[in-house]
DNA sequence: TTGTACGCGTTATCAA
DNA sequence: TTGATAACGCGTACAA
């Protein structure tokens, strides 16, 4: 255009007080609002305080943030009808799922026939998602075997919720069943290929007072103790392991106990042990985060997304030895 | 409407495969999204990474959760012009800056004329936005006036960014001036209080990493090293701590540090060491992120908005002694 | 109770 | 290069 229309238009816009344009129509005449949506299995303030989540969505930032997106982050679902109002209200381009453990089949539908991009990190196969994969049933099968090697035989599992009742307490056939949490189950059943009865008790989250929780039943007096513990998270672990020490048993000698995450732990209890570092499964948040957003991003420019697999490796530490005697 | 009717558009509504409003055009027609922004000053990936981010976002998670609306998360808008597109382009009803150090005066100007509510935490006084405040210069005021008392006359301190460039080294006079990182400042000015004459050193930013370099300067061979040392933030002061270890000097023997947040600290240098806690200022996060919040839903109903002021705990911990001799 | 028309602010298209 | 017009999908107000 000319110079001098646009000085005119210039001056009248000025004039008129505009702004630029308005993000709302633009998204709507569009169809696109330069967002992604990750969905997030607990409470956000819950959320934050796992690191798991924060590794994660690291990664995916760090590719968004390159692709000028933004993150929108919205709560999973209720199972309630009106708590998926968040989910659907909100306007994104692409939805990530971050390990959920409730079944979000209802609110999935409803994005798919909205030509919604879905990308599922470590979910159960998810008609119409692409699946980020990461091998919990193998490493754990990996982490049991280990613990095989080194002698145990009696091995309790500390588990991440099975659904989003969230109760605690020992894990029978019926609840195992009815459990909505594939990256639970999946831990769960690899460890149950290298002892096919190992018992289970259930947590409410992955925290280290969850974990305490559950280690305190463990160890109580007159209880028949496990040599080795496998619990889901690197959290539950630590706490595990406290419960420990608090009933008097040495880590590893009395009990070895295995996490997953190979999160960088902290916890004051650990370090008045001579406890270094954590026997664990290391698996690669970062990556797994950014592999999920390239395939959203893809997605939304019409090419095919790319579904990823990602191995975690067994660190050795020192909370591990053969059992006494 | 009648039930006949009700039926009969249902009816139809399936059949063209009608997914419910489009939360685009539902957002045009009613001014609405449901979203507030969250602006942070870094790039997500190390936002994520600093826990006083975490923290704070943990709070306002927490009041926007319960009130429905999904938080959008943004990186501040870079002094390119273009930068400020992602903040432009957003639909969003609210935003929250979060330790702004950037000036984002002209992104703010754009959503005031939006009628945009803004809440500034920790900013410098924004015009039309509503302040969250904490007491930086008084906070560092104390904590320098504590080291006075045990008697220390060489203090030196390691300074957060002072402004967007982010270069590391000695803060002068001019480079003071230019500051555009209000925070920074603040603390600053609080110490000087104390100390008219302390020397500074900038980081590039909150980390153990950074305080790790600029204490290997100070505690550099051949240089007069401070008696006692005021961090800006505690994951500095671990990195300090640990440079100084690394020295050959024992904190606080021969060196004291102060940090500022009371964080959960954790650094694998520091449990080599006799310290067990550090000395630092502690602050509110998760309340401060709460009245953001609250701030927020305030102005986008139309109510008169809350500023809020909050005040940091000093908390002696085992970093700090008097100076030797 | 039901139907219809308009406007939210863009952008895309087409004609001049 | 410029100007006019339609359509995105919803909510609301008004008329039938």
């Amino acid at each position: 255009m000319s110079e001098d229309t646009r000085q005119r238009i210039l001056a009248v816009a000025a004039e008129l007080g505009y702004d630029g344009p308005d993000p709302r129509a633009r998204s709507l005449r569009r169809g696109r609002s330069g967002v992604i949506g990750v969905v997030l299995d607990d409470r956000l303030s819950d959320a934050f305080r796992d690191p798991v989540n924060v590794l994660t969505l690291d990664g995916i930032a760090e590719v968004a943030g390159a692709a000028g997106v933004s993150l929108l982050l919205v709560r999973s679902p209720l199972d309630d009808e009106r708590g998926m109002a968040p989910l659907v209200d909100a306007p994104m381009d692409a939805v990530i799922l971050i390990g959920c453990n409730v079944r979000i089949d209802p609110a999935v539908a409803v994005l798919r026939r909205r030509a919604i991009p879905v990308v599922a990190i470590e979910a159960d196969v998810i008609e119409g998602a692409v699946p980020i994969h990461l091998d919990n049933r193998d490493a754990s099968h990996r982490a049991a075997a280990y613990l095989r090697e080194l002698g145990h035989r009696a091995v309790t599992v500390v588990a991440l919720p099975l659904d989003s009742s969230r109760e605690r307490g020992p894990v029978d056939a019926a609840r195992e069943r009815s459990s909505t949490a594939f990256t639970t189950m999946e831990r769960l059943r690899g460890v149950r290929e290298v002892y096919p009865s190992a018992p289970a008790v259930v947590t409410t989250g992955s925290s280290v007072e969850e974990g305490r929780i559950a280690g305190a039943a463990l160890f109580a007096p007159g209880v028949a103790a496990p040599t080795a513990v496998v619990a889901q998270s690197d959290l539950l672990a630590v706490g595990v392991i406290s419960a420990a020490l608090e009933a008097g048993l040495r880590v590893p000698e009395d009990v070895s106990v295995v996490g997953f995450d190979g999160i960088h732990v902290d916890d004051s209890l650990l370090h008045r042990s001579p406890i270094r570092q954590l026997t664990t499964l290391v698996q690669p948040f970062v990556p797994k985060g950014e592999a999920a957003a390239r395939a959203a991003l893809a997605m939304l420019e019409g090419e095919a997304p790319e579904p990823a697999s990602f191995r975690s490796e067994l660190r050795i530490g020192d909370t591990t030895a053969p059992p006494r005697g």
